[in-house]
This record gives C-alpha cells, sequence and structure tokens, in this order.
DNA sequence: GTAGCGCGCGCC
DNA sequence: AAAGGGCGCGCGCTAC
C-alpha cells in the first residue's frame, strides 16, 4: 500500500492511496498532519512525497515516524543517470524523463552547470564528437558485475548528452496530488523496464530510508558533553584566550617556531608568509602540508607541526565551534543523504564527517543510556571481493582480517604491505610501494582486480560507470572532454598529448574508486535502513512493558526507543536505554548480516563488525 | 565588505 | 607506508 502525499496550498495537505478503487484524495490542515500519518501508519503504508525534508522533519517534531517512503526527489535523480535505465529511457521518450517541477538531487545541485548534461554551448563546427567517447566502440561492460537479474550490456546514455536537462528554472512551480501520483508510476515503470529491476528497486528503497534516516538524526541530535570537550580543549590548548588572542600552549609553540626560524615576525597562519620563511632558513620545502615538513631535518620543525595541530583544533572544533553547535547537549549537524556523486552522505555545517579523535570523548550517553558503536571492518576490500564475486578474496577475507588474509595467501609478505597495494588497487595508486605492490594483487585476484580496472579503462574513456546496484557516475566535465578531443586532432602537440593522457587517468581513478566507494555507501544503506525498522520494534516492545502509556504516547518520538545518532560511511552509533544495549548489539550485528544477503546473496563471505558498547565514543573500536 | 579560490587537514 | 579515491571546513589572500 502506498500513499501519496502532496501540499494543497498554504498549510492544506492532500494525501490519496491511488490504488483504491475509487481514489478518493483527502485534505486535511498541515496542523492535523502528525494525527493523520500517525493514524494511516498501522497500516504500514509506503508514504510518497517529492522530498523527505519537506515533510518528515515536522512529523518527527510532532512525534511521529513512519516506516517506510519512497522520495521522489533521491530517486528521480538516480534513475534519472542510471546506465541501467537508459535503454527504456531512450525507448519512450520524453514521457520517461524527468519531469522539470521535480527538485535536482542533492549531487547534481552541487555539481557545477558545466557538468550537467545539458545542450552544447558551442555552436557551429563541434568541438568534438561525443559519440566517439560514448558508444562508438563497443566495449565491456565498464563494471556490471554478472548477477541473476541483471544482464546490463555496455551503454554510455548517450542521450543525456544532448538531452535537455531538467531547467532548474521552473522549480517554483508546484506540483498537484495528480503530478506527484503520476511521477511515483513513472519512476515504478523505469525501474520495471531497466535492466536490473529487482537491484534498482533495493536501491531506491535504501535510499529513500537513507532520507528518513538523515532526518531521524538531525531531530535526534548526537549526545555531547559541553563540559567534558571544555575540559578537553583546556588540557590541550590551555584557558579559553580572551577574543583576538591565541591560546596559550599556541602562543608558546609560535615563539619557538619564530626563533628557530630566525624570523620574528612570521605569520604562521599564512601559507605564503611561512612557506617564504621556512624557504630564508634554508628548509627546501615546496609547500607547507605536514607531510612535507615532516621529511626535513630543522629545529622549527617539531614545534611548526605541534602548532599547526593545535591551530587545527582550535579552528575546526574549539570553543567557537561549540558554542555554535552544541545546544541542550545535542550535536545537531545538518546530513544530506546521498550528497556525493558516489552515493555516501555529505553534512553540510557542523563538519560532521570530520569529528578528530581528539574530542570524542565528548560524545557521551545520557545518564542511564549508551552507546552502541560499529564499524564494518575493512568494507571496502570485501565489498569488492563480494560484487566481483571473486572467490579466492573471499578466501582470502573470510572469518579473518583482509590483510592478515592476503598475507597468508603468500601474496606479499607483510600486513602493512598487504593494505597499502589493497587500497592502491582501490584509489588507482601507480607510483611508490604501492604502485609496486599492486600488479601482485592483480595476479592474485585477477577477478577483483579485472572489475576495478574495467571501471579506471571505463573512466579513461569517458564512459558512465555503475555500482553494483545500479547508482552511475557522472558524465565527466565538458572541459574533460575539450581536452581529450584536443589531443585526438591531426595538429595536437606532445603537451596536449600529455595534458589528455594525464585527465583521463584522473577520471579513470574517479571511477575505478566509484564502483567500490558507491556499492559500499550501499551496503552501509541497506545495514542502516534494516536496523532502524529492528530497533524501532525493540523500543515498541520495550514500550508495551512500561507503565505509563500516556507518556510513551505524547512524549518525543525518541524518548524511550534505542535510535541512531551517528553515521559516517561505514560506521554507527545507537543511543540506547542501558537495559536494551544487548538487545541492540544483536540488531546491529543481524543487519550487517541481513545488508550482506539483500546485495551479494549467498556470496561466501562475512561482514564482520567492531562492536562495543560504551559511555563515550571514545571508548569504542581502536 | 564580501565572494571565490587555494591550501591544508580532519574524517572515511 | 604513500602521497592513489571521496568529502567539508576555516583560514589567508585577492579581486571586486
Amino acid at each position: 500500500m502506498r500513499i501519496v502525499i502532496s501540499g494543497a496550498g498554504p498549510r492544506r495537505v492532500c494525501l490519496v492511496d491511488p490504488d483504491r478503487p475509487e481514489p478518493t484524495p483527502r485534505e486535511v490542515d498541515l496542523d492535523d498532519l502528525p494525527a493523520e500519518v500517525r493514524r494511516l501508519e498501522h497500516e504500514r503504508p509506503r508514504w510518497v512525497w517529492v522530498d523527505t525534508r519537506e515533510w518528515y522533519p515536522r512529523l518527527l517534531a510532532a512525534g511521529v515516524r513512519v516506516e517506510r517512503c519512497h522520495d521522489l526527489r533521491l530517486v528521480g535523480a538516480l534513475l534519472a543517470h542510471a546506465e541501467s535505465t537508459a535503454a527504456a529511457r531512450n525507448t519512450a521518450g520524453e514521457e520517461a524523463s524527468r519531469p522539470s517541477w521535480l527538485p535536482l538531487g542533492p549531487a547534481e545541485a552541487a555539481t557545477p552547470l558545466a557538468v550537467r548534461p545539458t545542450a552544447p554551448a558551442v555552436t557551429g563546427p563541434a568541438l568534438f564528437d561525443f559519440e566517439e567517447f560514448a558508444d562508438a566502440d563497443a566495449s565491456p561492460p565498464p563494471s556490471a558485475p554478472d548477477r541473476p537479474d541483471a544482464d546490463r550490456g555496455p551503454d554510455a546514455d548517450p542521450a543525456a548528452a544532448g538531452a535537455p536537462a531538467p531547467s532548474g528554472a521552473d522549480h517554483g512551480g508546484t506540483a498537484g496530488l495528480d503530478d506527484v501520483v503520476a511521477e511515483h508510476d513513472r519512476q515504478e515503470r523505469l525501474i520495471a523496464s531497466s535492466a536490473a529491476p529487482a537491484a534498482l528497486r533495493l536501491l531506491a528503497a535504501a535510499e529513500s530510508a537513507g532520507a528518513l534516516i538523515g532526518a531521524e538524526l538531525a531531530a535526534a541530535g548526537l549526545p555531547w558533553d559541553a563540559s567534558i570537550h571544555e575540559a578537553v580543549l583546556e588540557r590541550i590548548l590551555g584557558p579559553r584566550p580572551a577574543p583576538g588572542f591565541k591560546p596559550e600552549r599556541m602562543d608558546e609553540l609560535a615563539v619557538r617556531v619564530r626563533s628557530e626560524l630566525g624570523a620574528p615576525t612570521v605569520n604562521l597562519d599564512s601559507q605564503v608568509d611561512l612557506l617564504r620563511a621556512l624557504r630564508l632558513a634554508g628548509i627546501g620545502v615546496t609547500s607547507t602540508s605536514r607531510w612535507e615538513l615532516a621529511e626535513h631535518e630543522h629545529p622549527a620543525i617539531e614545534p611548526l607541526l605541534a602548532y599547526k595541530k593545535l591551530s587545527r583544533l582550535l579552528s575546526a572544533n574549539g570553543w567557537t565551534w561549540l558554542e555554535e553547535w552544541v545546544r541542550d547537549g545535542r550535536f545537531r549537524p545538518e546530513y544530506v543523504p546521498g550528497g556525493t556523486a558516489t552515493g555516501r552522505w555529505a553534512t553540510s555545517g557542523g563538519g560532521a564527517l570530520q569529528l578528530p579523535k581528539q574530542v570524542r570523548a565528548a560524545v557521551a550517553a545520557d545518564p542511564g543510556w549508551v552507546l552502541v558503536v560499529a564499524d564494518a571492518a575493512q568494507l571496502e576490500p570485501r565489498v569488492l571481493a563480494a560484487m566481483s564475486r571473486d572467490l579466492r578474496m573471499a578466501d582470502a577475507a573470510r572469518g579473518r582480517d583482509v590483510y592478515a588474509g592476503i598475507v597468508e595467501a603468500g601474496v606479499v609478505e607483510t600486513r602493512a604491505q598487504a593494505k597499502v597495494a589493497m587500497l592502491g588497487a582501490m584509489y588507482g595508486a601507480t607510483t611508490g610501494e604501492s604502485g609496486r605492490l599492486v600488479p601482485r594483487l592483480s595476479r592474485a585476484f585477477p577477478t577483483a582486480m579485472g572489475l576495478v580496472d574495467r571501471a579506471a579503462a571505463a573512466g579513461e574513456r569517458g564512459l558512465r560507470v555503475s555500482t553494483f546496484l545500479g547508482r552511475s557516475s557522472p558524465l565527466p566535465p565538458a572541459e574533460w572532454r575539450a581536452v581529450q578531443a584536443r589531443a585526438a586532432e591531426p595538429d595536437a602537440t606532445r603537451a596536449d598529448e600529455s595534458r589528455a593522457r594525464s585527465s583521463a587517468r584522473d577520471w579513470g581513478r574517479f571511477t575505478r574508486n566509484f564502483v567500490v566507494q558507491g556499492t559500499a555507501a550501499e551496503w552501509a544503506l541497506c545495514w542502516m535502513a534494516g536496523l532502524r525498522v529492528r530497533l524501532a520494534a525493540i523500543g515498541a516492545d520495550a514500550a508495551s512493558g512500561a507503565d505509563d502509556p500516556v507518556a510513551r504516547a505524547s512524549g518525543p518520538v525518541f524518548e524511550r526507543m534505542p535510535h541512531l545518532v551517528y553515521y559516517l560511511h561505514d560506521e554507527i552509533i545507537v543511543h540506547a536505554p542501558q537495559a536494551l544495549a544487548d538487545a541492540v548489539a544483536d540488531a546491529v550485528r543481524e543487519s550487517a548480516a541481513e545488508a550482506a544477503r539483500m546485495l551479494f546473496g549467498d556470496f561466501p563471505l562475512d561482514f564482520p563488525l567492531d562492536l562495543a558498547i560504551v559511555e563515550r565514543y571514545s571508548d569504542a573500536g581502536d
């Protein structure tokens, strides 16, 4: 069952179950929506709406959760670029394309205009022939693994390059309830007629669950003890300085650096100034970055690196940050589900994706509650093994540390080598020890390495690649194509050719990593989606045993229920009543196993978790 | 005064 | 150990 919901003028909302024999839209006041949703939620519908951000926060604020939804904006963005829908989009033409009123997805909106598929800006003789990159020579699928439900052919989505994109200019136009229903029908049809319906259906559900989770994370907030944070800052930086002054520890270090450099007025916060002073002092660096400084011997370097470390803490997570971002014991960053090209989330504000280890002690459970902290161990190598169906790599990884398994298999000598080789294979390293070791992995695991190599080769030719569930990479920007085209002209210089080769390899590294990073993001989404359902069940069970049903019904939505409070690529934190901690830990593990099954079926590889039940985030993990 | 950019660095 | 992928943010600096 689905219920479609849409705005109907100021403070009015329209709902309909379009699959009833005689669908009858009903209009309710915006203020009555939460009660209405709570009532209808008992039938466990899929809520269909344009944008979760528009509806769900107000429901949560009124204490109402929903189990599932379909976010037309996010799924629309996925489908508009997916290779597996390209054939269906081309065949069905206009009616298969996204309506212009549908807002762009988060990764699209962040993309510079030039990158979006749009009519060529250049008139006259074409600078280049897109077909040359798109589909001229038949190639093997850039990344598609063999799966029962998907046999995706080579398909670079040539239509996308020339077709007009949603204009973006008429997003202000409102869509009526009928439009929203029609858009949902269109998306369902497109999925059904795609080359991989089962995978896309799962991806659409997972992406939509991600939208719900993003809103719930914002509503719940990460428990944050400001006094612990302040203690950390004082211990590392010294007492809070008066406005306009540096903390004591930083001042002391700055004095030492200036004296060692013989540069009494150098401003350590100015890259240009500092670089000049370093070079005048005879330190042959070309940047002021930490890793380059660390390669030189000079008495100024040690205090300078220490200064930079403190400076970073002060500016990124110092007292100002604390005042700005922590209120009432909660840190509430804004999550942006699907905010990056690969499907990883982004955040906007607060820097939630880069909480330094130094301040994690401030993440502290409420009294009587605990944090269940879990991360997927070596997620990306495992995902690569599973998505490529590389049984030899799975043998090396199963039931143990992946890198230890690679050593035991005799591929390299040490765990450290195994790690840099694997990272190099997934990121596209070509030089250094990592680059030298990659060929040994390729010989040992040709199936897995073949998948990322093909993804890189496709990217170098300007083709899209796709994740396991079917999220496709963006096309390279027009400027990239111009560089490639220039190198193909008869009078191209060596410099033209070298520039083209280099930018081709750059894009190849992006697409190489895209398939693995993106599939890992899909695994994580499925993990969380399953987990949030289990957590709700645990919370409902616990509440039914509680003796004050009145408080239960009217209280804030997460009052008794264990709930997600943090998510970072392959890691989650659940805030849970102490008595439920073990049940939550089991749910976290079951959800991980279920995610692996949903994506990879019975492929013989486990996805183990590092899991800890703690009072402070800093007490978990390594 | 502010917008935009490069740098450096935190996280995965 | 290497400097290969994805991000967001604060800073200094320049251009307007």
